[in-house]
DNA sequence: AGCCGCTTGTGAATGCGTGCACAAAATCCG
DNA sequence: CGGATTTTGTGCACGCATTCACAAGCGGCT
């Protein structure tokens, strides 16, 4: 069973944790239905330690972009109240967060920029490089490919690839671009850690495939359609289209809330609810 | 109290509301359903109806997309399995999802393809045209202005902005660039329902409080930062650097994981355990 | 030194979302 | 016509995530 892409605008990831890959296999092997005997956490993980929940990690990224703006003003310190606000979140959740990674803060003061920076850095396994492929030089590859905040951030661009063959050899963003066939060559050669597909909806399982061959095991997809991979495989998907819609049946559900709204006030106006 | 930024990649919705529209109307009203009695939950919505939790919302747009593709091949009926399939979600999911907009489906048989597809736009607010504004017509604004992927899908951009005076006037994609200046007259006139926010981090929450302000309640920001909006309006971001960032996050995950199963493969190799 | 105020870190409660498993419905078939 | 078969719709239980509330800890002030 392969498994499924997980959308970038859902959550409800199980968390992340180094669980036991296939299935752990305590000593006795329960029954596989529905055993609501679950003894208890099984032995199994030596080093469960961290389980940091995916929607967690998403946060993380955030508190991390945040504190490097506020490192640029000079900031040393900030507490969890300062950071929280900035990231628009509650700042229960940031102490939670942060809490997944260790203990870093100084009760009564609040934590050091930098070494929370770094720590953060550190989790998300931001410290080496992590080199990016793109697939599909058109409208948005062009964009990717000239993005300049991706390497700034430590995900340097260093492979183009597309099937036009107007495009092949011509340099976009100062890369040339490559042909598809070569991807998993070049992917495995140039240890290219994260693939981006960028191109037509019809064209993305193709290339993942392609990329997998070539022995990446994160790709970002574009293109609107549910990517079938490997299990080792990491995808997440970025679909402008559901996002709209998204936003589409919020507008819909804040136009019919305030119609009942307004039925409701006239109904029950003589109560004095405040809403 | 400023309404904080959702982001697109999280979800933990407080379960948007939903109007709920003709169907049953059960002869009484149920009390509030899950109403702990503590005192605190007040009354609340009188028609809290039904919610549709928001994850559940971003799948029904997929959905519609795989329903979609389906009608173009033919396909009168579907089943959940092979629904689920397609979009890459448990079956058991699908069928919940769906069951939040209604009961369209026939047991022993599946769904009706084009029913669904229309019950399901109906719900999202999918059935008019929603308007777009994008603003910041650089490398992903050019790319979003020619994306023929939105007025496809009902989202016709019909305003572009941008600052730099060499843009303005020259049409990207059939349509003239305006100044930013013009946001809330243009929006309001052209009854803009989402603006599409294209522009460098710095100048993003200048240009939202202008789309505000032209009566935009709906905002997809791509600028990497958090934007802070009055609390009608519905903000969702999408970030790149942070998917990249996640991606980066479970290729340490799995490093780690791989290390440590060698390090207990070794360590417990004397037992007869298979993995 | 000792107290005070501030902020962290986390136990516990609650709410949501997911997936299982099954009864209810509808069709097919003998 | 009744039973076998298929597939929906959902009650239920479990686990993750969020939030509250507070004790523990730290620095500074007197
Ligand atoms: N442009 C946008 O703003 C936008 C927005 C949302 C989604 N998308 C999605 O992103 C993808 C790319 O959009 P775009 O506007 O850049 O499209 P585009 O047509 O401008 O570019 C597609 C590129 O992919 C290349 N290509 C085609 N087949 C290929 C293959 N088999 N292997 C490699 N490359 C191939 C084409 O040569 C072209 O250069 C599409 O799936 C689209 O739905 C784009
Ligand atoms: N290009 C990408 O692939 C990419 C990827 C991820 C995120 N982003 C983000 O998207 C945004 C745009 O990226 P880009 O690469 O298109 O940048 P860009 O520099 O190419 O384009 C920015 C555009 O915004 C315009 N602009 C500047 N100030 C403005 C203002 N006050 N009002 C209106 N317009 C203004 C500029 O004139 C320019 O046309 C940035 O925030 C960037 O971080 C881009």
């Amino acid at each position: 069973m392969a498994r499924v892409q997980r959308d970038g605008g859902d959550d409800s990831a199980p968390t992340t944790e180094l669980p036991a890959v296939r299935d752990q296999d305590p000593s006795a092997v329960s029954e596989p239905v529905t055993g609501s005997v679950n003894g208890r956490k099984v032995p199994m993980a030596t080093d469960k330690a961290r389980a940091i929940p995916e929607a967690a990690v998403a946060r993380l990224a955030v508190y991390l972009r945040v504190l490097s703006g506020m490192a640029e003003q000079g900031a040393v310190t900030v507490s969890s109240e300062e950071l929280a606000t900035a990231a628009g979140v509650n700042s229960a959740k940031l102490r939670k967060d942060l809490s997944y990674i260790g203990t870093y803060g100084t009760r009564g003061v609040g934590y050091e920029v930098d070494v929370l920076t770094s720590e953060i850095e550190r989790v998300l396994g931001l410290t080496g490089q992590q080199k990016v492929a793109v697939v599909g030089i058109g409208n948005l590859g062009h964009a990717l490919a000239n993005y300049g905040g991706f390497p700034g951030r430590g995900f340097p661009v260093e492979a183009l690839f597309d099937v036009d063959p107007d495009l092949i050899g011509i340099p976009v963003g100062g890369l040339p671009v490559n042909h598809i066939d070569d991807i998993p060559d070049i992917c495995a050669k140039r240890k290219i850690a994260i693939g981006v597909i960028a191109t037509p909806p019809t064209a993305a399982q193709a290339v993942c495939d392609r990329l997998v061959d070539g022995g990446v095991h994160c790709v970002l997809n574009f293109a609107p359609v549910v990517l079938q991979v490997p299990e080792h495989v990491e995808v997440r998907k970025v679909d402008l289209a559901i996002e709209l819609q998204i936003l589409s049946f919020h507008v819909a559900r804040n136009a019919e809330q305030r119609a009942s709204r307004r039925a409701a006030a006239a109904r029950a106006s003589s109560n004095g609810e405040v809403v």
